[in-house]
DNA sequence: GGCCAGGACTCAA
DNA sequence: TTGAGTCATGGC
């Protein structure tokens, strides 16, 4: 078998990421075992499924179809993972503050997952508005299944997300059909377009600065402020961004910092000024303590 | 059965 | 430029 050894950082652990990546939802895109997950990528346009465990200081991933690429195989674990970050700067402000210093330890070695592919950034950030997290991820199974490329092994399906090409040619009625309501299924297909014709590439936005890579992402119609810092965030791992917006994380800031519901746009600015450069750190790691709560009263 | 989901758009004033 | 209405459907 052809394996692949990826040492980790320090502040690095498998177990916090693997624990995100699970979640309680039915992701499409990968599989959680006990102690790996599984996934499909596209190395060199060919389909290619890959096994990550984590040993003492490294990964072991092993390559279970497809072309052992070495290096394109790292470069996307590396993406996924977040491995190049030293996290010690973000920790240092945590502890500053009484409320979240507790995710230091906690979440300890935890990683802001990626979605290196910036089309499938944006689409899933699109299915995710205003719906229930369950619900997002069967839409995204729906499509991904009917029009994402399918590889079987040993009797289990893995996928990859449908490319920018083939979601250009849908109508909406197709996607109607599928439960996405017509404003998405537009949304969708517009940005599907504008991948397949480059006029929009991750290239493109990797060249302009965070705000610049806003007011380009907002300009496309069906993408908002929180679509925006969401697919910046987890695509091009722009660590200043916000989700603005997030419900979520609105959640997270009334349950450990006491603000509204619906906090003021100002006093949201005043509490990120002090993670500076680790905004979108911060905004992950309430999620993660979101998540905690939900499995927490999931499992009463 | 009603309210809320990891929002965005439109249109009136 | 601000606010209310609208979109869609599942989960609880």
């Amino acid at each position: 078998m052809n394996q692949i050894f990826l040492p980790v950082p320090a502040q690095f652990s498998f177990q916090e990421c693997l624990w995100f990546l699970d979640r309680n939802y039915d992701d499409c895109l990968h599989e959680v075992r006990e102690n790996s997950v599984l996934k499909l990528l596209s190395i060199h346009e060919k389909p290619t499924l890959i096994e990550i465990k984590a040993l003492d200081n490294h990964l072991q991933i092993d390559v279970l179809t497809g072309e052992c690429a070495k290096d394109e195989i790292c470069h996307f674990v590396t993406e996924w993972f977040d491995l190049e970050r030293d996290l010690m700067p973000f920790y240092q402000l945590l502890a500053k503050d009484d409320d979240l210093a507790y995710m230091i330890t906690d979440y300890h070695g935890l990683r802001l997952l990626g979605i290196p592919d910036l089309f499938e950034a944006l689409c899933w950030s699109i299915i995710g508005q205003q719906i229930n997290l369950s619900f997002a991820y069967k839409l995204k199974r729906r499509l991904t299944e009917t029009y994402g490329y399918k590889q079987t092994y040993e009797g289990k399906d893995f996928y990859l997300f449908p490319k920018p090409e083939i979601i250009a040619k849908l109508t909406v009625e197709e996607l109607r059909n599928m439960q996405f309501s017509t404003r998405k299924a537009e949304y969708l297909i517009e940005i599907a377009r504008t991948f397949s014709e480059k006029i929009l590439s991750k290239t493109m936005l990797e060249e302009l600065s965070t705000a610049e890579a806003i007011k380009a992402l907002v300009a496309i119609r069906g993408i908002g402020e929180w679509t925006a810092n969401y697919a910046l965030m987890k695509s091009l791992k722009r660590l200043e961004c916000v989700t603005y917006g997030d419900v979520g994380l609105y959640n997270a800031l009334n349950a450990l910092k006491g603000l509204p519901k619906k906090p003021l746009r100002a006093d949201l600015e005043i509490f990120f000024k002090a993670f500076q450069k680790w905004e979108a750190y911060t905004v992950f790691y309430l999620w993660r303590s979101l998540a905690v709560k939900n499995k927490a009263i999931q499992s009463i």
